[in-house]
DNA sequence: TATTGTTATACTCTATAACTATA
DNA sequence: TATAGTTATAGAGTATAACAATA
């Protein structure tokens, strides 16, 4: 199959087409569908959670550094402010996230994790984690180790 | 940046979180930046070419086996057949497939690149080709086999 | 009645523009 | 006047449903 689909949860991405006949495939073909399952199985990992892995990354932002604003959290995650808001919509309900005015200017939210959302965070962490590993346990260490050197190497 | 968006041209698909100060991404953050930037070079190489990497997916697999029919070349894509109809209409316009009745079942269309269909495949092949080349150029020979064998066996 | 291509429509995701409240 | 958050709206992309022609 080649994956032409944008949008779909199983196929959201632009492909170059590969020959099914030919056993090498084009490299962007391979980054995609690596890409894809691996996804798909994070996806599988964090559905107990009640997550996705977008909305971890989210979780993650605003766990980590002090950030004074919601904008700021946005811009980190590069998505717009009015995104956000929805993101943020989500998580409030899921009881994850609490949202409170910025003691010095009342314009701006401080977003915080309530003790759930820290739990949900760690647990889900874990648990997208170990889904990389179980695909990667496909590989021999050294060739793993090789991967991972490649794809810093060409993103550097 | 941490790209989160599922639409933006620059980053079209979920993502789980990195951080920053780790010298280790996780697998997905590594796969879909790769992906994204390889995507980024591709589109460029074929912009001159008039298409995009989906257009080529599509001219590619017309390209290739005889497909009796308009739905047999969308299962090849995993595309709806209403997007096909989307897709050829593009590619009709631009001069590079023409649609004919099929003889023996009329419902059908048969669709045939043009003799300028068939000049922009190759060309826009090669160009794709040569993107490819150029992004892995950062990487030694061994190197460069050692992600194509893990990937490859990723996908197995 | 079923199937192919097509069109109309609805849905999802996201951004831009407009509104409000603060500054 | 400018900015943070929010809401309303529009656009892109794709699928589902409905339709016409053919089998």
């Amino acid at each position: 199959m080649l994956i032409v689909s944008r949008t779909d949860d199983q196929a959201n991405c632009k492909v170059i087409p590969m020959s099914s006949t030919d056993p090498t495939r084009p490299l962007y073909y391979l980054l995609k569908h690596a890409q894809l399952r691996l996804g798909e199985l994070i996806a599988a990992a964090l559905a107990p959670h009640g997550l996705d892995g977008r909305e971890l990354a989210v979780l993650v932002v605003l766990d980590g550094d002090e950030l004074a604003s919601q904008q700021q959290a946005a811009a980190r995650l590069g998505i717009d402010r009015t995104t956000m808001v929805a993101f943020l919509d989500t998580l409030e309900d899921k009881g994850l996230v609490v949202r409170r005015p910025h003691a010095e200017d009342r314009r701006k939210n401080v977003v915080e994790l309530t003790a759930t959302g820290r739990d949900t965070v760690r647990a889900a962490t874990a648990a997208a984690d170990e889904a990389e590993r179980q695909f990667l346990s496909q590989l021999t260490n050294p060739v793993r180790q090789q991967l991972s050197d490649a794809l810093h190497a060409l993103l550097r």
